[in-house]
DNA sequence: ATCCAGGCTCCTG
DNA sequence: CAGGAGCATGGA
């Protein structure tokens, strides 16, 4: 089987370095295959498991080289597909020049977009993927998402080795509606959530659920459908549209990472109501999410700052 | 220990 | 119909 290798230029200003380093510390980490110039992860497409090796030689310039090698392929439709899912999970199509301009006369916003300049959003392969994520991140911490979410994946998920490490793609809608409610139970989920995550996967792989239709919804219109869904409530339903569609306009108003971050950098003295966030996103219009995105990025990397100030 | 985490459902009054 | 308990666990 061959390998199909293919080259990404993304618009200047993009950062690849970015993306790295929010893999890395995201919950989501053990996905992927983490080097200090490139990224790895297995995906299954149209039934095959295909590894994709993505590496850059410059990471932290603001116009670098991306280049893919995707293995497993049996022909070069399965791999463009790879390339695909990967222009969408890193925004390689989505220039940031206009957010930037938008942004330019707000003191808070344009300071910003100076420090974190380059920076795209990350996304997840598909908005199966994302769902499923987003269900699991419901409520509970970080730290115990992740071992919701790696556990799952092991448990279910295709299988492979690399440099003699076991490596997972994440599992399929079929995977997952396999298995019984009591096969979660183990793995520390509740039995809702259990419930919430197999019925949704039953959904799509029987056909009932056709994720493939929110592409031509507006975001209100799939946020209305989504939430439909046993367990799948407005938050959840707006986590899909921004990191499994790539919405670049969708505003999480009631999100309390957004709403901590308005109240920590525009200096208010009281953590904003939903509806105070609807009224300063007037102005960010057509570009909701990345502003979101820069807020809580801008968060974690001040929050990360001070705990190391502290040690 | 107690409370909250990148919520949501379901039951109660 | 608003309000609140309950979910499962980890970290502060």
């Amino acid at each position: 089987m061959s390998v199909f290798t293919y080259t990404l230029t993304p618009q200047s200003p993009y950062r690849f370095d970015y993306f790295r380093e929010r893999i890395a510390t995201s919950s989501n980490s053990y996905l992927y295959d983490i080097g200090e110039h490139h990224l790895g992860r297995a995906h299954v497409i149209q039934g095959h498991t295909v590894l994709v090796r993505v590496s850059c030689p410059e990471p932290a310039s603001d116009a670098p080289e991306i280049h893919l090698q995707v293995e497993g392929a049996p022909d070069e439709t399965t791999a463009l597909e790879a390339v695909k899912i990967w222009r969408h999970m890193l925004s390689v199509d989505r220039p940031l020049a206009p957010f930037y301009e938008k942004m330019a006369g707000d003191a808070v916003l344009s300071g910003l977009t100076d420090q974190l300049a380059g920076l795209n959003l990350l996304l997840e392969a598909d908005p199966f993927e994302a769902m499923i994520l987003a269900i699991i991140g419901q409520q509970v911490n970080l730290t115990f998402a992740e071992n919701l979410k790696r556990s799952l994946v092991e448990l279910c998920g295709d299988r492979l080795e690399l440099d003699g490490r076991p490596f997972y793609a994440f599992p399929t809608p079929e995977q997952i509606a396999r298995l019984k409610y009591e096969d979660l139970r183990p793995l520390k989920y509740s039995q809702r959530k259990a419930e919430y995550i197999i019925d949704f996967s039953r959904g799509v792989a029987g056909g009932e659920i056709d994720l493939q239709a929110l592409e031509g919804m507006t975001n209100d219109e799939a946020i209305q459908s989504l939430v439909k869904l046993r367990g799948i409530g407005r938050w959840t339903a707006e986590c899909v549209l921004l990191f499994g569609l790539g919405r670049s306009d969708l505003l999480p108003a009631a999100d309390i990472g957004l709403r901590n971050a308005i109240q920590h950098f525009y200096g208010i003295d009281h953590q904003p109501t939903e509806a105070e966030v609807r009224e300063m996103a007037s102005c960010w219009a057509g570009y909701e999410s990345y502003v979101t995105y820069y807020l809580w990025t801008a968060l974690g990397m001040a929050r990360a700052e001070s705990k190391k100030k502290k040690n």
